[in-house]
DNA sequence: AAAATACATATTGTATACAAAGTAAATCAC
DNA sequence: GTGATTTACTTTGTATACAATATGTATTTT
């Protein structure tokens, strides 16, 4: 039986979020086709999808690359990311509908689920969930487009934030238990229609998530040392 | 010969910012094969990818029609534009590079010509052209894909600012030179990469483009009352 | 006559065959 | 041996036939 083409996307994209398809990756039409056994029409048509969705490129005769992660745009990411961010949250303050706060806390559920199990890939996955859903909350099309972009290249950046101390200590690193403790006060400020602190707390989330991606683009001058004589 | 794939979304996009193709129109995918001469597969690849972009909606076995333009999401829009242009802006006048100073040079002139000759649809094709090539000097992924999805609608809802007082003067309408002018003293800002300056002058520009289209969704009551007794 | 069902028709989605373009390998020239 | 050119092969793009879904019309039922 043949997978339904809204599996598959979900199925795509959930690889590319979680580095499961490496950047720049080629993917291969016919070996895709073979194994969710669909035609290549309808493959095709995934795969422009996720290009208009920022995971992929498409490019003319020359086959379909996960989208490459280059140094260059990474100093707009750092710009762009927060100020979105805020815009989002704030909209999402107030205009969160109930049904939609529910599902926040769902997905805040099962990312919780995933910090306990210590998944790395669960908790990319639902982080990025949780971050998405605000953005369907903030119900602006003009936003959710480069909130979108802006989620695929954190979650790929910000790997390492939730790989990293795994063996330092048995119980949960502290940033992981600070970045969920932001979630549920977000779902709060949302829920209660605060604006001002639903800002606040992105901005917090954000430089929590800033400061510890800094660390491994700028690693202190030892450790890249180290790599090159290694 | 059938047209090329680049040049139906050229045309096609230029239709949909133009009004030439209503909001909410359908289109018909046989009729559109017929009229550029290809078949059925390239022509869908050419729809979604408008999907992608926002200028159709496709509704699965549904048909696909031209993104429809509701006051709801009005509200976003103009709490919106002026955030991202005045980013864009900014950046724009951070990376501008030359060829691309040309390029924003030439599609002005383009647009002084569609003043001259009071073609309407020409000023909003080359006004468009005008802020999407900002865009692209500002080269940030993030921030494009909300910048294009503005502009769609500023194209459409801005369609009066063009239109109006044509037969109040022979000479062009104030707003109009003043907006001309506008564009001008942005392309010097960012040749001389003086992003105060820009962002300056990107939101007068919006504030004069803000002021007009309000006028036309809250018109005064008197105007307003002759349309329901007329 | 109104509502509901069934049928016919039109439109959309999928599979597949064919054409075109790109890629890699082998041959040839120097 | 190196570089260019041709050839075979692989991959991508397009056309078209077929299947599934939606839509509109007629017919039936109440």
């Amino acid at each position: 039986m043949p997978a339904s083409k809204e599996s598959i996307l979900t199925h795509l994209r959930r690889q590319i979020i979680t580095l499961e398809l490496a950047p720049g990756a080629m993917l291969d039409e016919a070996a895709l086709c073979a194994e969710f056994d669909i035609s290549r029409t309808p493959m095709r048509e995934i795969l422009r999808r996720l290009d208009g969705e920022g995971f992929v490129q498409v490019r003319e005769n020359r086959g379909v690359i996960v989208a490459p992660m280059d140094l260059r745009s990474m100093r707009q990411f750092f710009l762009t990311a927060p100020m979105i961010y805020a815009a989002i949250s704030r909209l999402a303050a107030q205009n969160a509908q109930p049904e939609q706060l529910d599902r926040l806390t769902e997905i805040q559920n099962a990312f919780k689920k995933a910090v306990a199990s210590a998944s790395v890939e669960q908790m990319v996955y639902y982080n990025d969930q949780f971050h998405y859903q605000i953005g369907e909350m903030a119900d602006n099309p003009y936003l959710q487009p480069s909130l979108q972009r802006l989620l695929i290249d954190h979650a790929r950046i910000g790997q390492t934030f939730w790989r990293a101390d795994k063996q330092a200590s048995a119980h949960i690193p502290d940033k992981i238990a600070e970045a969920c403790r932001h979630h549920d006060e977000m779902i709060a400020a949302f829920a209660a229609g605060d604006e001002e602190l639903a800002v606040q707390l992105t901005l917090q989330h954000w430089e929590l998530s800033r400061a510890d991606i800094e660390t491994y683009i700028h690693p202190d001058p030892l450790a890249l040392d180290s790599l090159m004589t290694g």
